[in-house]
DNA sequence: AATGACTCCAACCGCCTCGCT
DNA sequence: AAGCGAGGCGGTTGGAGTCAT
């Protein structure tokens, strides 16, 4: 009589493993214009062969826009330890003390980290203390996976400035962007100069994901407005991609002038920015656009 | 250069809880 | 009250990257 637990899925009908970008960019597609009221039933809705449960858990732990990556921070740890002392394992507990913090990321900080810290404390006056966790993760297939800069171990990146948020890029006055032409700026799926470089494949995909409910183009001003499903600022789907697209000097990551001044006309785009596009294109297994034949085809 | 040990964390698994009928 | 389905949680694992030899 029904005993025992059914499935969650089709086990041999869905897709395991790592997620593609491909695949995030659909979830992430998919919620912004549909929530996430039935994790069971958006996988086929949103044309995923996942298991509802694997969305959630890529959706929570790493695609929701308040997810905070990177190091923790000494406060962070301390939360931590404390809670721990207090409560145990209930690691979605701490993760509520933590805003920005996952569960998962917390059980695998104490786990692989601030477990061994206590139970081995560094000896006093010790001249070489024990990397913190993001630290020692240098560029791991996590940091591949992520789509998100993590600090190497080796020769930390700059971290680049956070996304300008929905406020600051209707102030004209106070944004960098800003500074650039609204009408190159005006459409949503035009905000990143880079869209006018994308081959047909990828402008597809990231249209796909802007258009809908990232924004909606009703252009007062800079014609932005942040979806009603989404309490974020801001969304950029070229923050989220892998390969990461490289820091040109006097742009942040998104290729934007980060000097208050324009540093390239408009429409131009940084060689290293149009290299990245190619080796996207080419890693999501997408037509590759071919107005850029100058650059060179692998190895960055 | 090769390779085996170790580290780290995203993803999976299965149980628990809760809400609905 | 009991059964069921779905979400949530915590433990565990797989495998890529790094380090040591």
């Amino acid at each position: 009589m029904g005993r025992g637990r059914a499935p969650c899925c089709d086990k041999s009908k869905v897709k395991r493993g790592p997620w593609s970008p491909a695949e995030d960019l659909l979830l992430i597609s998919f919620i912004q214009k549909f929530g996430h009221d039935n994790w069971r039933s958006l996988p086929k809705q949103a044309g995923l062969m996942r298991c509802g449960k694997s969305c959630r858990l890529r959706w929570i732990n790493y695609l929701r826009p308040d997810v905070k990556r990177g190091n923790f921070s000494e406060e962070e740890e301390d939360t931590i330890i404390s809670l721990h002392n207090s409560i145990g394992n209930k690691w979605s507990k701490i993760a509520a003390h933590l805003p920005g913090r996952t569960d998962n990321e917390i059980k695998n900080v104490w786990n692989t980290y601030l477990k061994k810290r206590l139970s081995n404390p560094p000896s006093q006056n010790s001249s070489s203390p024990a990397p913190s966790p993001s630290l020692s993760s240098s560029s791991s297939t996590v940091d591949k996976l992520n789509y998100a800069p993590l600090p190497s171990k080796v020769a930390p990146q700059p971290v680049p400035p956070p996304p300008p948020t929905h406020n600051a890029l209707r102030d004209s006055s106070t944004s960098t962007i800003s500074s650039v032409s609204a009408q190159k700026y005006g459409s949503v799926c035009n905000f990143d100069p880079l869209f006018d470089h994308l081959g047909p494949g990828l402008k597809n995909v990231l249209e796909e994901v802007d258009k809908p409910n990232c924004f909606v183009e009703n252009n007062d001003a800079m014609g932005m407005e942040v979806p009603l499903e989404l309490d974020c600022d801001f969304w950029n789907p070229f923050d989220y991609l892998e390969p990461m697209r490289p820091l040109v000097e006097g742009m942040d990551a998104r290729g934007a002038d980060v000097l208050g001044e324009e540093t390239q006309l408009p429409g131009e785009i940084a060689e290293e920015n149009k290299s990245w596009l190619r080796r996207l294109e080419k890693e999501l297994g997408l037509e590759v656009s071919g107005d850029d034949s100058s650059v060179p085809s692998d190895n960055s």
